[in-house]
DNA sequence: GGTGTGTATTCTGGATCCAGAGTACTGGAT
DNA sequence: ATCCAGTACTCTGGATCCAGAATACACACC
């Protein structure tokens, strides 16, 4: 009795919508503090105003955007809310290493991780910085959502990977800043070093390290407000 | 300079609609598992299906619904989701514990927190039973969210806030067994005197036991599918 | 009597229409 | 020249309209 084929679905003009604004978002092709209108968006992306209204609803759902007195606005992130992701994540991503370290990661799971650790360290210079600053966050946030998923809960795969969503926001300046991909190679090296030790202790405060590490540099917003859409 | 006034901004019909099946769900008034209909929704509720499709939306977003093939129904939690709940409560929450008992509490709070267990109480039994279930269940999400709000940090007290809408859809089934109320009792003044004592370890553990106490109890399904709105 | 097919109904997804509110621009008055 | 008021425009929120898809029902055939 063969299963049925999984229907590869033609998701909706609303879901390619939602898709295609958040990544205009997670590039940085719409700034934060930007203001946009919905008809604005509509005429860019060819589509009715509808899709886009469901797309921005659940972006907003999701905190990317913000809407206030029906104005539409990208999220910006001040640097106090900038502090409470990392609190927020240290929460989340700290019980990910304490678990992956006292109970042991699935099969093959350190290769996964080593492999993009890997990776992620051949874009870097000798000087501990990167030409494509880009690649080398997406890989970044590659390992991430990686332990994450080991860790086998994916209520909490789901709130990682929406706080790395709110903190690509902020990444150009938290993170591109000479010598930090350096650093964060060597951070990610001390997790799964810990980890693989089953080290709870050390896996912990190896994740809050790293998360707190770039916010020492920089204390002030992260904001260069914006028009567009008219 | 005086500030603008909060603007009592009357919400819009969007906003009330999202309120009003949220609170349907939450009251158990539309069973988890239940199929309903944007058109038999927007008839109940007396408004057209645009402000329908905004909140369920929103309710999809937050996991309270789940929109599959274009059908909406009410999210149910089945065991293993319950159980990756907890984790994540254990993590954000037992999170919250530990900063409470090592950094303190704010002006207080240990008080509003001993009030809400003092109103708490009043409600159950000598034989640790309470006859109005769904307030019992009120305050005591009300402790758990006063606490995180005593943290300071906006975004962990919306996680925990969601959590506990998911939390609500189950727990007619997980706490409404005999003797349970009382024991929730126990619980959150152990909690109380772990966090008053600073005792950061034993703050965590004490979350952690009052989250998967009522686990145990039952492992089955939440489940007893329906369908409304024809 | 059971099964398969055709039809009718219903519901979602998307587009368009409409009203109310807010904003910007322009013109006149001081 | 500056400020205020009136007007015109734009944008959101909501309702309605329309097409395509899925489901359910009914009838006919085996």
């Amino acid at each position: 009795m063969a299963e049925i084929a999984p229907v590869p679905r033609s998701r909706s003009l609303a879901d390619r919508t939602y898709r295609h604004i958040k990544d205009l978002v997670l590039s940085n092709r719409l700034l934060p503090g930007q203001t946009i209108t919905e008809t604005w968006l509509a005429e860019a992306l060819v589509v009715s105003r509808t899709p886009i209204r469901h797309a921005i609803s659940r972006l907003s759902g999701e905190g990317l955007v913000v809407v206030s007195r029906g104005r539409i606005q990208i999220r910006q992130i001040l640097a106090d809310e900038a502090r409470q992701l990392a609190e927020f994540r240290i929460a989340v991503e700290g019980h990910v290493a304490r678990t992956l370290a006292s109970c042991g990661m699935p099969e093959g799971g350190f290769a996964t991780l080593e492999e993009l650790s890997q990776t992620l360290s051949a874009l870097v210079t000798a000087q501990g910085n990167c030409h494509d600053f880009g690649a080398f966050m997406g890989l970044n946030r590659a390992f991430h959502l990686e332990m994450a998923r080991q860790a086998g809960n994916p209520m909490i795969l789901d709130a990682v990977s929406r706080a790395h969503d709110l903190l690509t926001i902020t990444r150009q300046t938290l993170d591109n800043i000479p010598g930090r991909p350096g650093a964060i190679l060597c951070e990610h090296a001390a997790i799964l070093t810990a980890v693989r030790d089953r080290d709870v202790a050390a896996a912990e405060a190896a994740v809050a390290h790293h998360i707190l590490a770039p916010l020492g540099a920089t204390n002030e917003e992260v904001a260069q407000p914006a028009t567009f859409g008219k």
